[in-house]
DNA sequence: GTTCTAGAAC
DNA sequence: GTTCTAGAAC
């Protein structure tokens, strides 16, 4: 592996801990944390944890306890708030703070001498549910009781916090084990400490891929992880309605790390992502076919040893040459396309335009640092506003050819608080451009050694930066350790104890040796598809049914309608009383991604033979409702319509995939399907990660643990359906008959 | 898509 | 011990 053995972290202008840049500031700066979180989501727990052993000074201002009895108000949080950030302490503002609007005016009531954290403790509902109902004493039904309805109707408003609110951090967690090393993590701030800026933490569930994956890796002594924060999907939600016993939450916690620690390697959409443009090509003429392969010869160098995080080519067009041919070598070399991709956006706007979230971007500068120029550069420094060329300033005044220079990217820059960039790692390559200063004069023995070192500098920069945030990651595990003995104390006997805490470090250190151990040939090509590129699965045979049935029905029976477009026959395992599919009749058109504007009309008939079946059911039995839409990936081939009555009342309806490929964002209403189709030639499709989200209530939207107890209350429930479905005609009822009822 | 079943959860 | 899920095989 001799290929390896070139480069480690050494001799060249990145600062090694561009992260703690606020070493040199030596100046408490106050921070002002609004955690966000419904009821029950352990936002007192989690400031009682963090004052309990914490240096820095904090105040909790709660707003259910400043009211001396009764009910506190936001005025009275706010003036509290400021007073004790002007005393020079830290401040957890415990409310809900659901909404943008209940935080901004704690935002916007301090100043810049105070840094802005939101925590988000983004728990299963079910959770949240089963905490407060058991606090306030009342016995019993989670599912039903009125704690189930007030936390239910609270989440529905949610609104997780972005950066562009003003926040310098924001953490968000959605599971036990991300609280727990959110916990640890401000524990473990020091007075003088900073953490790092930006966002940590993931919206999207995405659980199914991470069990699979854990699973795998469980077997296979994994590699370890990066980010303290990073998202988490795959707890189980009954374990916490059953193994959550207060006292011993960190105790446990600690076990649980041990148990899904795996996960937080893989969490691939949130992996720490260098963006960076090809270096050299543009403005300085550097040979296509060169750089092509010398940033497919770096990227495969350096994306086994940069752990989960990934690094992505981009340029501005989807038809650049750079892109094709980087792609296409890099397919080649069967470079993982999860660690590495290529993508067609503005680099500026990877996060709002192309939903790419990157924390560092690459800028290919100029010798003095400047903005202007033209092309990548200009782009930057411009999105980025002064605050980039301050900060860059402060790190360096020129670049020579074949370096990178990272500069922490100030929380008021745009980059920042729009895109979630931390990091702008400025690189110079080398010029074959004779308008441009330094020009090689096609000399490209020279030329080709520059542009890998440019490469190098780039990667290596990069992985400077991640492995702050290792380090900082390691750091809040040492503590949990150590929080762990102090909060034991007086709880257990010590031996049980001391056994925990060594079963504990010994797993801690083999996870932080192997920071820059490769993942298992396995993980990356067991593909979500939803970057890179994307396998079409093939169809096993099982799946041929439906196709056969369109292309041939005289050969089946079980039809109950026919003409030239479509087919319709009963489901052979109905999820529901009354459950059809219409069929297209048309080769390779095989599910709703292969449907193009030229199909609306299809579509439209599918959807109108559909409605005629529901209302003919309807009229038999008024008291049924229906559902039309397409199975975002269907599991049979030939794209099928279901028509299916909202009862669910099914023996065939077994799992948790059944559920919730009728009911979630996974179910393409036909009519949205339809407007999208015609308005932009395809349909959204949301991808089967969707179906292992928790099972909750399609009329009252409560949350149940497995599907018997969810049956068993969709059987009674009679809460009228979201109001989303109401609209646009997504549910059809019997003539007359209200939606309420 | 379903069935079967190991093993996790209860 | 029983219930339930999730993965593999088909």
């Amino acid at each position: 592996m001799g290929q390896f053995s070139g480069y480690t972290v050494e001799a060249m202008d990145v600062d090694p801990e561009p992260n703690l840049g606020g070493k040199d500031e030596a100046k408490e700066k106050p921070i002002l944390v609004i955690l966000v979180g419904a009821p029950g989501s352990g936002k007192s727990t989690f400031c009682d944890h963090v004052m309990r052993l914490a240096t820095r000074p904090w105040v909790r201002i709660c707003q259910d306890a400043i009211g001396n009895g009764k009910a506190g108000t936001k005025n009275q949080c706010l003036t509290a708030a400021a007073s004790a950030l002007k005393d020079g302490k830290s401040v957890f503002i415990d409310r809900c703070n659901l909404s943008r609007e209940q935080r901004a005016d704690f935002v916007k009531r301090v100043g810049p001498e105070v840094e802005k954290h939101a925590v988000a403790l983004d728990l299963p509902a079910k959770l949240c549910i089963s905490r407060s109902v058991k606090r306030t004493g009342h016995e019993g039904n989670l599912q039903g009781g009125k704690a189930a309805a007030v936390v239910n109707r609270m989440l529905q408003k949610k609104e997780l916090p972005k950066l562009n609110e003003g926040y310098a951090r924001i953490t968000v967690c959605q599971d036990k084990k991300d609280v727990q090393a959110a916990i640890n993590m401000y524990t473990a701030l020091g007075p003088l400490d900073k953490l790092p800026p930006g966002f940590f933490g993931q919206k999207n569930s995405d659980s199914k891929v991470q069990q699979g994956i854990m699973k795998f890796l469980k077997k296979k002594d994994p590699p370890e992880c990066s980010d303290a924060v990073v998202y988490i999907a795959s707890e189980n939600i009954q374990s916490h309605a059953t193994k959550e016993k207060d006292s011993n939450q960190v105790l446990e916690s600690c076990e649980e790390q041990k148990k899904t620690s795996v996960g937080s390697s893989i969490s691939l959409e949130n992996a720490p992502t260098l963006a960076f443009p090809s270096i050299s090509t543009a403005d300085f003429h550097f040979n296509l076919e060169k750089a092509s392969d010398i940033i497919v010869e770096k990227v495969e160098e350096y994306v086994n040893k940069l752990g989960n995080a990934r690094l992505v080519l981009v340029d501005l067009s989807q038809n650049s040459k750079i892109l094709s041919l980087v792609r296409a070598k890099a397919a080649e070399k069967n470079i993982d396309s999860k660690k590495f991709f290529t993508f067609a956006g503005n680099i500026t706007n990877l996060y709002s335009d192309g939903g790419l979230h990157c924390n560092a971007i690459a800028n290919v500068t100029n010798w003095r640092l400047k903005p202007g120029g033209g092309g990548v550069n200009a782009a930057i420094f411009n999105a980025a506003g002064p605050a980039l060329e301050t900060a860059t300033k402060a790190k360096a005044k020129s670049i020579s050819s074949g370096k990178a220079i990272v500069v922490p990217l100030p929380s008021s820059s745009p980059l920042f608080s729009r895109e979630g960039v931390t990091h702008v790692i400025h690189v110079l390559g080398p010029n074959m451009n004779p308008q441009r200063p330094n020009c090689l004069n096609n000399d490209y023995v020279n030329g080709c050694k520059i542009l890998r070192d440019a490469y190098s500098s780039l990667f290596d920069g990069f992985a400077s930066i991640v492995r702050t945030q290792e380090e900082l990651c390691k750091y809040s595990f040492e503590k949990i350790t150590e929080g762990e003995v102090q909060l034991d104390q007086g709880s257990r006997n010590g031996g049980q104890k001391a056994k925990r805490e060594t079963v504990c470090e010994a797993d801690m250190n083999k996870k932080y040796k192997s920071f820059v151990k490769e993942l298992g040939p396995n993980v990356g090509s067991s593909g979500d598809g939803s970057t890179g590129g994307q396998i079409t699965k093939a169809w096993g045979a099982w799946a041929q049914a439906l196709y056969d049935t369109a292309m041939h029905p005289e050969r089946h029976k079980n039809i109950i309608e026919m003409s030239d477009d479509v087919v319709v026959l009963n489901d052979l395992y109905p999820k529901a009383q009354k459950h059809l599919l219409v069929l297209a009749r048309v080769e390779s058109l095989d599910r709703l991604e292969d449907v193009h504007k030229e199909h609306v009309t299809l579509l439209k008939t599918m959807h109108s033979v559909g409605l005629k079946w529901a209302e003919k059911f309807l009229s038999e039995n008024s008291s049924l409702t229906f559902r039309l839409g397409y199975h975002s990936v269907p599991s049979m081939r030939q794209l099928h319509l279901h028509v299916i009555s909202q009862d669910f009342d099914s023996n065939h309806l077994k799992n948790k995939k059944h559920w919730n490929s009728f009911n979630s964002p996974f179910f393409r209403d036909s009519v949205d399907v339809i407007d999208e189709v015609s308005q932009n030639g395809k349909a959204v499709l949301k991808d089967e990660n969707v179906l292992s989200m928790e099972l909750r209530c399609h009329r009252c939207q409560s949350a149940h643990p497995n599907i018997p107890r969810l049956k068993a209350h969709i059987s009674s429930c009679q809460a009228s359906f979201p109001a989303f479905l109401l609209q646009n005609g997504r549910i059809v009822f019997s003539e007359g008959k209200d939606a309420n009822s």
